[in-house]
DNA sequence: ATTAGTGGGTTCTATTTTGGAACCAACTAG
DNA sequence: CTAGTTGGTTCCAAAATAGAACCCACTAAT
Protein backbone atom coordinates (compact mmCIF):
# COMPACT_ATOMS: atom_id res chain seq x y z
CA UNK A 1 0.00 0.00 0.00
CA UNK A 2 2.78 2.89 -1.27
CA UNK A 3 1.58 4.78 -3.46
CA UNK A 4 3.40 6.75 -6.40
CA UNK A 5 1.18 9.38 -6.43
CA UNK A 6 -0.02 11.60 -3.97
CA UNK A 7 -4.12 11.45 -3.55
CA UNK A 8 -6.30 14.30 -4.87
CA UNK A 9 -9.49 13.97 -3.27
CA UNK A 10 -12.04 14.01 -6.00
CA UNK A 11 -10.57 10.61 -6.99
CA UNK A 12 -10.39 9.53 -3.82
CA UNK A 13 -13.67 6.92 -5.27
CA UNK A 14 -11.40 5.02 -7.50
CA UNK A 15 -8.27 4.59 -5.10
CA UNK A 16 -7.28 1.37 -4.48
CA UNK A 17 -7.72 1.74 -1.00
CA UNK A 18 -10.87 0.75 0.25
CA UNK A 19 -10.31 3.44 3.56
CA UNK A 20 -10.26 6.55 0.85
CA UNK A 21 -13.42 5.29 -1.35
CA UNK A 22 -15.36 4.49 1.34
CA UNK A 23 -14.25 7.80 2.66
CA UNK A 24 -14.93 9.45 -0.75
CA UNK A 25 -18.44 8.27 0.11
CA UNK A 26 -19.14 8.93 4.34
CA UNK A 27 -15.71 11.18 5.03
CA UNK A 28 -17.08 14.05 5.48
CA UNK A 29 -18.74 16.14 8.86
CA UNK A 30 -22.18 15.48 8.18
CA UNK A 31 -22.82 12.12 6.08
CA UNK A 32 -22.55 9.71 9.13
CA UNK A 33 -24.89 11.71 11.19
CA UNK A 34 -27.43 11.73 8.31
CA UNK A 35 -26.94 8.18 8.35
CA UNK A 36 -27.42 8.03 11.93
CA UNK A 37 -30.69 9.43 11.37
CA UNK A 38 -32.09 6.99 8.93
CA UNK A 39 -31.10 3.98 11.21
CA UNK A 40 -33.48 5.84 13.93
CA UNK A 41 -36.20 5.52 11.40
CA UNK A 42 -36.14 9.56 10.25
CA UNK A 43 -36.82 9.81 7.00
CA UNK A 44 -38.12 13.20 5.98
CA UNK A 45 -35.88 16.41 4.85
CA UNK A 46 -37.09 18.86 6.97
CA UNK A 47 -36.84 16.71 9.85
CA UNK A 48 -33.17 15.70 9.14
CA UNK A 49 -32.80 19.95 9.06
CA UNK A 50 -34.54 20.16 12.20
CA UNK A 51 -32.87 17.99 14.34
CA UNK A 52 -29.18 18.00 12.90
CA UNK A 53 -28.87 22.22 12.31
CA UNK A 54 -27.37 20.93 8.61
CA UNK A 55 -27.95 23.64 6.23
CA UNK A 56 -30.97 22.60 3.84
CA UNK A 57 -28.52 23.41 0.90
CA UNK A 58 -25.66 20.82 2.57
CA UNK A 59 -28.23 18.53 3.55
CA UNK A 60 -29.63 18.36 0.22
CA UNK A 61 -26.11 17.67 -1.42
CA UNK A 62 -25.80 15.32 0.88
CA UNK A 63 -28.63 13.35 0.13
CA UNK A 64 -27.90 13.43 -3.21
CA UNK A 65 -24.51 12.22 -2.65
CA UNK A 66 -26.03 9.16 -0.80
CA UNK A 67 -28.13 8.53 -2.95
CA UNK A 68 -25.91 8.48 -5.55
CA UNK A 69 -23.86 6.12 -4.34
CA UNK A 70 -26.71 3.59 -3.48
CA UNK A 71 -26.80 4.16 0.54
CA UNK A 72 -30.29 5.91 0.59
CA UNK A 73 -33.15 5.41 -2.23
CA UNK A 74 -35.62 8.02 -2.24
CA UNK A 75 -39.17 7.02 -2.05
CA UNK A 76 -42.18 8.97 -3.36
CA UNK A 77 -44.13 8.30 -0.43
CA UNK A 78 -47.37 10.61 -2.17
CA UNK A 79 -48.42 12.06 -4.94
CA UNK A 80 -50.35 15.53 -5.44
CA UNK A 81 -48.02 17.21 -4.19
CA UNK A 82 -45.23 14.51 -4.69
CA UNK A 83 -43.37 14.10 -1.39
CA UNK A 84 -40.11 12.02 -0.99
CA UNK A 85 -38.81 10.25 1.88
CA UNK A 86 -35.21 8.47 2.22
CA UNK A 87 -34.53 5.40 3.45
CA UNK A 88 -31.86 3.10 4.03
CA UNK A 89 -30.82 0.66 1.29
CA UNK A 90 -29.06 -2.95 2.25
CA UNK A 91 -25.79 -0.98 1.22
CA UNK A 92 -26.99 1.52 3.53
CA UNK A 93 -28.14 -0.88 6.53
CA UNK A 94 -24.18 -2.51 5.38
CA UNK A 95 -22.89 0.52 7.69
CA UNK A 96 -24.61 0.01 10.83
CA UNK A 97 -20.51 -1.80 11.94
CA UNK A 98 -19.21 1.34 11.14
CA UNK A 99 -22.17 3.55 13.11
CA UNK A 100 -21.41 0.63 16.48
CA UNK A 101 -17.73 0.80 16.38
CA UNK A 102 -17.95 4.73 16.05
CA UNK A 103 -20.12 4.65 18.75
CA UNK A 104 -18.27 2.46 21.02
CA UNK A 105 -14.94 4.45 20.27
CA UNK A 106 -16.67 7.53 21.55
CA UNK A 107 -17.68 6.02 24.60
CA UNK A 108 -14.86 5.90 25.67
CA UNK A 109 -12.51 7.59 23.90
CA UNK A 110 -14.24 11.16 23.59
CA UNK A 111 -16.53 11.14 27.13
CA UNK A 112 -19.33 13.58 27.42
CA UNK A 113 -19.02 16.31 29.80
CA UNK A 114 -21.47 15.08 31.99
CA UNK A 115 -22.94 11.96 32.76
CA UNK A 116 -25.62 11.93 29.93
CA UNK A 117 -24.91 9.85 26.83
CA UNK A 118 -26.39 7.58 24.76
CA UNK A 119 -25.35 3.55 25.07
CA UNK A 120 -26.16 0.70 23.18
CA UNK A 121 -28.17 -1.99 24.48
CA UNK A 122 -30.04 -5.10 23.73
CA UNK A 123 -33.38 -4.80 21.91
CA UNK A 124 -34.33 -8.26 24.22
CA UNK A 125 -32.79 -7.83 27.51
CA UNK A 126 -31.60 -4.20 27.61
CA UNK A 127 -28.21 -4.42 28.95
CA UNK A 128 -25.49 -2.88 27.20
CA UNK A 129 -23.38 -4.92 24.83
CA UNK A 130 -19.87 -4.77 24.87
CA UNK A 131 -19.09 -5.23 20.69
CA UNK A 132 -16.51 -6.76 19.13
CA UNK A 133 -14.93 -7.71 15.84
CA UNK A 134 -14.35 -11.50 15.03
CA UNK A 135 -13.67 -13.56 12.10
CA UNK A 136 -16.71 -15.04 10.93
CA UNK A 137 -14.55 -18.13 9.50
CA UNK A 138 -12.56 -18.72 12.53
CA UNK A 139 -14.49 -17.03 15.65
CA UNK A 140 -11.12 -15.33 16.59
CA UNK A 141 -11.00 -11.83 17.09
CA UNK A 142 -9.35 -9.34 14.88
CA UNK A 143 -6.94 -7.45 16.31
CA UNK A 144 -3.95 -5.47 14.37
CA UNK A 145 -1.92 -8.54 15.52
CA UNK A 146 -4.12 -11.08 13.88
CA UNK A 147 -4.99 -9.39 10.40
CA UNK A 148 -3.34 -7.32 8.15
CA UNK A 149 -3.99 -5.69 4.52
CA UNK A 150 -2.93 -7.02 1.10
CA UNK A 151 -2.40 -5.59 -1.84
CA UNK A 152 -4.57 -7.68 -4.55
CA UNK A 153 -2.71 -6.57 -8.15
CA UNK A 154 -5.47 -6.34 -10.78
CA UNK A 155 -5.21 -5.40 -14.28
CA UNK B 1 -32.17 10.85 21.19
CA UNK B 2 -34.28 13.89 19.91
CA UNK B 3 -32.46 16.82 20.67
CA UNK B 4 -34.15 20.35 21.57
CA UNK B 5 -31.64 22.59 19.74
CA UNK B 6 -30.05 21.80 16.51
CA UNK B 7 -26.28 21.04 17.08
CA UNK B 8 -23.53 23.50 16.21
CA UNK B 9 -20.02 21.76 14.45
CA UNK B 10 -18.14 23.63 17.45
CA UNK B 11 -19.73 22.54 19.84
CA UNK B 12 -20.42 18.70 18.60
CA UNK B 13 -17.36 17.60 21.14
CA UNK B 14 -19.67 17.62 23.99
CA UNK B 15 -22.80 16.59 22.74
CA UNK B 16 -24.76 13.67 24.43
CA UNK B 17 -24.66 11.42 21.07
CA UNK B 18 -20.99 9.83 20.85
CA UNK B 19 -22.00 9.89 17.08
CA UNK B 20 -21.12 13.14 17.04
CA UNK B 21 -18.67 13.21 19.68
CA UNK B 22 -17.18 10.61 17.62
CA UNK B 23 -16.94 12.99 14.20
CA UNK B 24 -15.82 15.88 16.02
CA UNK B 25 -12.68 14.35 16.28
CA UNK B 26 -12.42 11.72 13.08
CA UNK B 27 -15.06 13.39 11.08
CA UNK B 28 -13.22 14.82 8.27
CA UNK B 29 -11.97 14.33 4.71
CA UNK B 30 -8.31 13.36 5.92
CA UNK B 31 -8.32 12.30 9.38
CA UNK B 32 -8.72 8.76 9.22
CA UNK B 33 -6.15 8.74 6.51
CA UNK B 34 -4.12 9.91 9.15
CA UNK B 35 -5.16 7.09 11.26
CA UNK B 36 -4.94 4.06 8.17
CA UNK B 37 -0.82 5.46 7.82
CA UNK B 38 -0.46 5.69 11.54
CA UNK B 39 -1.77 1.09 11.36
CA UNK B 40 0.41 0.77 8.80
CA UNK B 41 3.73 2.22 10.69
CA UNK B 42 3.94 5.68 8.66
CA UNK B 43 5.10 7.90 11.98
CA UNK B 44 7.03 10.96 10.33
CA UNK B 45 5.43 13.95 8.85
CA UNK B 46 6.72 13.79 5.65
CA UNK B 47 6.64 10.38 4.54
CA UNK B 48 2.39 10.88 5.68
CA UNK B 49 2.57 14.26 3.63
CA UNK B 50 4.21 12.33 0.24
CA UNK B 51 1.87 9.45 0.68
CA UNK B 52 -1.43 11.08 1.14
CA UNK B 53 -1.12 14.04 -1.07
CA UNK B 54 -2.31 16.18 1.82
CA UNK B 55 -1.32 19.85 2.18
CA UNK B 56 1.22 19.82 4.77
CA UNK B 57 -0.91 22.54 6.71
CA UNK B 58 -3.55 20.63 6.90
CA UNK B 59 -1.54 17.37 8.09
CA UNK B 60 0.25 20.01 10.90
CA UNK B 61 -3.47 20.80 11.79
CA UNK B 62 -4.95 17.21 11.47
CA UNK B 63 -1.70 15.62 13.77
CA UNK B 64 -2.19 18.47 16.05
CA UNK B 65 -6.24 17.70 17.11
CA UNK B 66 -5.33 13.96 17.22
CA UNK B 67 -2.61 14.58 19.96
CA UNK B 68 -5.32 17.03 21.46
CA UNK B 69 -7.61 14.50 21.20
CA UNK B 70 -4.88 11.24 22.67
CA UNK B 71 -4.88 9.41 19.43
CA UNK B 72 -1.48 10.35 18.93
CA UNK B 73 1.63 10.75 20.69
CA UNK B 74 4.29 13.06 19.56
CA UNK B 75 7.29 11.63 20.40
CA UNK B 76 11.21 12.80 19.79
CA UNK B 77 13.18 10.18 18.29
CA UNK B 78 16.19 12.47 17.99
CA UNK B 79 17.96 15.26 19.81
CA UNK B 80 20.22 17.98 17.93
CA UNK B 81 18.01 19.08 15.78
CA UNK B 82 14.81 17.43 17.55
CA UNK B 83 12.97 15.36 15.52
CA UNK B 84 9.64 14.07 16.34
CA UNK B 85 7.32 11.23 15.36
CA UNK B 86 3.81 10.49 15.42
CA UNK B 87 2.45 6.74 17.06
CA UNK B 88 -1.31 5.40 18.12
CA UNK B 89 -1.73 5.39 22.05
CA UNK B 90 -4.12 2.80 22.70
CA UNK B 91 -7.21 5.01 22.46
CA UNK B 92 -5.71 5.59 18.96
CA UNK B 93 -5.31 1.60 18.49
CA UNK B 94 -9.18 1.31 19.63
CA UNK B 95 -10.27 2.76 16.19
CA UNK B 96 -8.93 -0.38 14.62
CA UNK B 97 -12.68 -1.40 14.78
CA UNK B 98 -13.81 1.40 13.42
CA UNK B 99 -11.19 1.26 10.20
CA UNK B 100 -11.97 -2.66 9.58
CA UNK B 101 -15.43 -2.15 9.70
CA UNK B 102 -15.08 0.94 7.21
CA UNK B 103 -12.62 -1.14 4.91
CA UNK B 104 -15.34 -4.18 4.87
CA UNK B 105 -17.98 -1.93 3.88
CA UNK B 106 -16.05 0.07 1.24
CA UNK B 107 -14.74 -3.51 -0.31
CA UNK B 108 -18.47 -4.17 -1.27
CA UNK B 109 -20.23 -0.89 -1.30
CA UNK B 110 -17.80 0.76 -2.89
CA UNK B 111 -15.95 -1.08 -5.47
CA UNK B 112 -12.91 -0.18 -7.26
CA UNK B 113 -12.88 0.37 -10.82
CA UNK B 114 -10.38 -2.02 -11.69
CA UNK B 115 -9.66 -5.50 -10.12
CA UNK B 116 -6.70 -3.73 -8.14
CA UNK B 117 -7.97 -3.60 -4.26
CA UNK B 118 -6.74 -4.18 -0.90
CA UNK B 119 -8.11 -6.87 1.59
CA UNK B 120 -7.56 -7.54 5.16
CA UNK B 121 -6.54 -11.05 5.66
CA UNK B 122 -5.19 -12.74 8.36
CA UNK B 123 -1.52 -12.60 9.42
CA UNK B 124 -1.28 -16.37 10.50
CA UNK B 125 -2.60 -18.35 7.35
CA UNK B 126 -3.00 -15.80 4.58
CA UNK B 127 -6.92 -16.64 3.97
CA UNK B 128 -9.28 -13.50 3.67
CA UNK B 129 -10.92 -12.64 6.71
CA UNK B 130 -14.45 -11.83 7.46
CA UNK B 131 -15.44 -9.29 10.03
CA UNK B 132 -18.59 -9.29 11.93
CA UNK B 133 -19.41 -7.87 15.46
CA UNK B 134 -20.74 -9.79 18.23
CA UNK B 135 -21.12 -8.98 22.12
CA UNK B 136 -18.44 -9.84 24.19
CA UNK B 137 -21.30 -10.79 26.95
CA UNK B 138 -23.56 -13.37 24.89
CA UNK B 139 -21.61 -13.76 22.29
CA UNK B 140 -24.96 -13.15 19.70
CA UNK B 141 -24.44 -10.97 16.43
CA UNK B 142 -25.01 -7.70 16.67
CA UNK B 143 -27.40 -6.10 13.81
CA UNK B 144 -29.81 -3.25 13.67
CA UNK B 145 -32.52 -5.97 15.06
CA UNK B 146 -30.44 -7.07 18.24
CA UNK B 147 -29.36 -3.54 19.56
CA UNK B 148 -30.81 -0.07 19.89
CA UNK B 149 -29.59 3.00 21.24
CA UNK B 150 -30.43 4.13 24.75
CA UNK B 151 -30.18 7.73 26.59
CA UNK B 152 -29.11 7.52 29.85
CA UNK B 153 -29.93 10.86 31.37
CA UNK B 154 -27.30 12.57 33.58
CA UNK B 155 -27.25 15.34 36.18
C1' DA C 1 33.66 27.20 4.36
C1' DT C 2 30.29 26.98 1.36
C1' DT C 3 26.53 24.25 -0.64
C1' DA C 4 22.84 20.94 -0.75
C1' DG C 5 19.72 18.19 1.72
C1' DT C 6 16.46 16.85 5.54
C1' DG C 7 12.61 17.19 8.85
C1' DG C 8 8.94 19.54 10.71
C1' DG C 9 6.80 22.80 10.21
C1' DT C 10 4.60 28.26 9.01
C1' DT C 11 2.95 31.85 5.82
C1' DC C 12 0.80 33.50 1.80
C1' DT C 13 -2.94 33.82 -1.70
C1' DA C 14 -6.64 31.49 -4.55
C1' DT C 15 -10.30 28.25 -4.69
C1' DT C 16 -13.86 25.40 -2.59
C1' DT C 17 -17.04 24.32 1.01
C1' DT C 18 -20.06 25.64 4.50
C1' DG C 19 -23.28 28.60 7.12
C1' DG C 20 -27.36 31.56 7.39
C1' DA C 21 -31.11 33.39 5.63
C1' DA C 22 -34.51 34.26 2.21
C1' DC C 23 -37.18 32.57 -1.46
C1' DC C 24 -40.07 29.30 -4.40
C1' DA C 25 -43.49 25.89 -6.37
C1' DA C 26 -47.16 22.90 -5.62
C1' DC C 27 -50.32 21.67 -3.09
C1' DT C 28 -54.08 21.53 1.31
C1' DA C 29 -56.95 23.17 5.02
C1' DG C 30 -59.60 26.93 7.00
C1' DC D 1 -57.56 34.10 -0.50
C1' DT D 2 -54.54 33.34 3.31
C1' DA D 3 -51.56 30.59 5.97
C1' DG D 4 -49.12 26.35 6.39
C1' DT D 5 -46.40 22.22 4.70
C1' DT D 6 -42.65 19.89 2.12
C1' DG D 7 -38.64 19.54 -0.38
C1' DG D 8 -35.96 21.95 -2.03
C1' DT D 9 -32.86 26.39 -4.63
C1' DT D 10 -30.51 30.92 -4.62
C1' DC D 11 -27.83 34.40 -2.70
C1' DC D 12 -23.87 36.28 -0.04
C1' DA D 13 -20.54 36.01 3.83
C1' DA D 14 -17.42 33.18 6.49
C1' DA D 15 -14.46 29.28 7.04
C1' DA D 16 -11.68 25.44 5.38
C1' DT D 17 -8.57 23.54 1.88
C1' DA D 18 -5.18 23.52 -1.91
C1' DG D 19 -0.77 24.81 -3.77
C1' DA D 20 3.27 26.81 -3.42
C1' DA D 21 7.02 29.21 -1.22
C1' DC D 22 9.63 30.02 2.76
C1' DC D 23 12.13 29.08 7.37
C1' DC D 24 15.17 27.21 10.97
C1' DA D 25 18.36 24.02 12.90
C1' DC D 26 20.94 20.89 11.94
C1' DT D 27 24.14 17.12 8.87
C1' DA D 28 26.80 15.47 5.07
C1' DA D 29 29.36 16.34 0.87
C1' DT D 30 32.62 19.31 -1.93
Amino acid sequence: MVYDEPMKWNELGTDPCPVARGLSVIGDRWTMLVVRECFFGIRRFDQMQERLGITRHVLADRLRTLEDAGVLRREVYQERPVRYEYRLTERGKALHPVLVSLITWANDAVPPPEQSSVTLVSRSTGTPVDPVLIDANTGTPITPHTITAQRNEGA
